[in-house]
DNA sequence: ACATCTATATCGCCC
DNA sequence: GGGCGATGTAGATGT
């Protein structure tokens, strides 16, 4: 049984070790002195120096000098792995990359860790202005989507699903709006316009249709004109700052009821 | 005297470990299980799952998990470090960073490896483009050479060798150039001399000749003077941003089937 | 596969 | 410090 991390391993112990990694896909770290070349796009070569090299599971390398927030050298994802030892004195980590052809090439002198294991990591990523808090800023904030738009009701249950926001405009038309958080497409454009028909058909009434969202895709802009519908564009960051300020403001009322 | 590496450390080991290594703004890397919030432009958590943190000298700090380029929380450098213990069972490691306002927390529950060590480096960092790139980037930007110079060919063969460059100024006058990627000595420009005496005599014409190259050496200054030659400064960094701007491709296509 | 756009972009330069 | 541009940008999404 191989250990997970060896201090100062010998070359032999380092190659085996990664050897084994690369074979099954799994994880590594080597903290080492270590000399860097890399050729493709264009060509770099990093003089010696102790780095931080990661390579993970799916193929990508990362090289980390002591500072900076950005790898000195790196290769994404899909790459091939080789160790091997030029000679007795050195260990030598090889990425390849085809497509483009991109090569980096580690070369040790001195090994001072390495790390090895399977990581169990399946835990979900949330970016947390979600869809839900875009319509919430909206809600708390209507005023974003235009001057004296008023909102009536949101998730209104129509026929063929929910109404994001649904609202009155300052001539007292109707107005539906659908959130996006990401880029709007004509996916969306057209889902606004079942809901609009629901509407239409449900109150006999001129509707206004609105999509809300960071950006429209290329498709998207064209299908709104045809359709007569209108774009408000809206981030998810003004949204977060928003929420922020709503979240400062009951907080501040909530310490003024408790004084 | 602390050791560089532990693996499974206590939670006592460890913030002892990393409290000293904040102190002394040294780099650190802890591979564990852990959970991350993030709380600033915009906000994430991340559940729990194992993965490699790195604490740098320079005050950023990257979460990495097993698979992907990108870090999955960071922040960047110039952010103060914080270890505690929140519980028994619990580390917490808090990277904060001031404009714009944000804070990401780290909780591990369970920590593999803990590794804290200066990490000597000060190795350079050279990034690279070839002759031929620079051939590829003076033919991409001709106006580079000087205003109005139009390239003609490239590697054309004549007696002693391959013209690097071979076009014609504003006033229609030949004009022969030698590209070097390091700085150019004497070697280069009798080197220039011999294709602009092969030039002259296959056209009968009057020849300029020029040396490009990211600088003169001492003795290659005298020489040109001489010669009665011209030097043009071009770096590999200044080729590099050119063919990033990727015409070279079509113009090449372009003189190929034209020659 | 290729083009286009986003990013907690980061990083550098200039003002 | 703010604004603009480059990045071996990487990564996601649509064609």
């Amino acid at each position: 049984m191989l250990k997970a991390a060896i201090e100062n391993p010998t070359f032999t112990e380092a190659t085996e070790l990664l050897g084994n990694s690369f074979a099954k896909h799994e994880p590594a770290l080597v903290i080492g002195n270590c000399r860097v070349d890399y050729e493709g796009r264009a060509s770099s070569t990093l003089e010696w120096g102790e780095r931080i090299v990661i390579v993970k599971a799916d193929g990508s390398i990362l090289v980390h000098r002591p500072t900076g927030y950005e790898p000195v050298n790196w290769q994404p994802q899909g790459c091939l792995f080789q160790v091997d030892m030029p000679s007795e004195r050195v260990l030598r980590i090889r990425a390849f990359r085809r497509q483009p052809r991109e090569i980096v090439n580690i070369y040790f002198d001195r090994i001072r860790l390495i790390f090895s294991s399977r990581l169990d990591d399946s835990g979900e990523f949330y970016l947390h202005v979600s869809e839900e808090q875009m319509k919430d800023a909206l809600l708390s904030r209507p005023e974003m989507l235009e001057p004296h738009f008023k909102p009536i009701d949101y998730e209104r249950k129509v026929e063929p699903g929910f109404v994001d926001v649904y609202g009155v405009d300052k001539d007292r038309n109707l107005v539906v709006v659908e959130i996006k958080r990401n880029p709007i497409g004509r996916d969306a454009v057209l889902q606004l316009k079942r809901y609009m028909d629901a509407i239409r058909r449900e109150t006999g009434q001129f509707v206004r249709g609105m999509v809300v969202g960071p950006s429209l895709r290329k498709g998207a802009q064209t299908l709104l004109a045809t359709l007569n519908l209108e774009f408000k564009q809206l981030s998810p960051k003004k949204c977060f700052e928003v929420l922020q300020a709503r979240k400062t403001r009951k907080l501040i009322e909530f310490m003024k009821s408790e004084r």
